[in-house]
DNA sequence: TACTACTTGCAAATGATTTGCAAGTAGTAT
DNA sequence: ATACTACTTGCAAATCATTTGCAAGTAGTA
């Protein structure tokens, strides 16, 4: 299983130190085709008919996690979310009614972090940071 | 059991509309004097020797929560942390390494929010929003 | 083509949180 | 002071997310 060009899955598994396995070019492919922060159980379904064990995925997203493959995001549903890293730095608003999720950027993070480096005493770094807003979406709004 | 001082933790508790009763008390209490957002673990601990079951401390919890008591705070260690509201609105800085926390106050949170929502246009409004900073401490650095 | 370290699948363990139900009690009416 | 009822709590068991151990499979290299 060899594939050289730049911007395929394979080389980027590759390039992050990874084998290019079967079930993890299907689950980079498939964040790679989402629009919003997807569960496990997502990405287990998402990739049908391909099947793959629960905690490949879990053991698998970690470690994209950890080398800034994917980064984690928390809606506070009781589970992790997963979305690709590396386009654009953004968050998120979640409607806490129907779970739609929208993007939102240019959030002046570097400015954010540095403030609150400054009134933290006790820290000599901040390494990341998570932002995630809830509301209620337009639908949502009207359906009550 | 009853007792009419304003700041009582058993009258704020009645004017959230629910009973006074010792274990809300003393959660309650528990909460007011501590320092950083605690999990259900170490509220059950903390107010020993009174003993109180982790269920009612669940349920309590999310009770508070419901009416704006109480906050809920993710600090990605796989468990929930919680603080009393009320107080000042801030964020936190959490040390990766050993979990200490630090607060951070002064986020513009408002403006944040109303820049948030201009953004997602499938929006009606912004309710709430989480904001956790991940660093590591000086100690931590030091022990490097 | 062979080989080895990296990967995966499966089953079971762990940990957090939730649920059902019977027993207890705060707050109110008597 | 007493009785009463709805709100609370405790306990046991269920549920859900995530992790771990180990044997079998396979990508990438020699």
């Amino acid at each position: 299983m060899k594939n050289t060009k730049e911007s395929e899955p394979a080389h980027v598994i590759r390039q992050a130190g990874f084998r290019a396995t079967t079930p993890r070019i299907a689950v980079f492919s498939y964040l790679k085709k989402t629009t919003y922060p997807v569960t496990i159980q997502e990405i287990v379904k998402g990739i049908r008919p391909l099947h793959i064990n629960q905690t490949t995925a879990y053991r698998m997203l970690e470690s994209f996690k950890k080398v800034g493959l994917v980064v984690q995001v928390d809606f506070q549903h009781g589970h992790a979310h997963y979305e690709l890293a590396g386009g654009r730095h953004h968050h998120h608003v979640v409607c806490t009614s129907c779970d739609k999720v929208e993007d939102v950027i240019g959030c002046n993070d570097q400015q954010l972090a540095d403030k609150a480096l400054r009134q933290a005493p006790g820290f000599s770094a901040i390494t990341s940071h998570s932002l995630e807003f809830f509301g209620v979406c337009k639908s949502c709004t009207l359906a009550a």
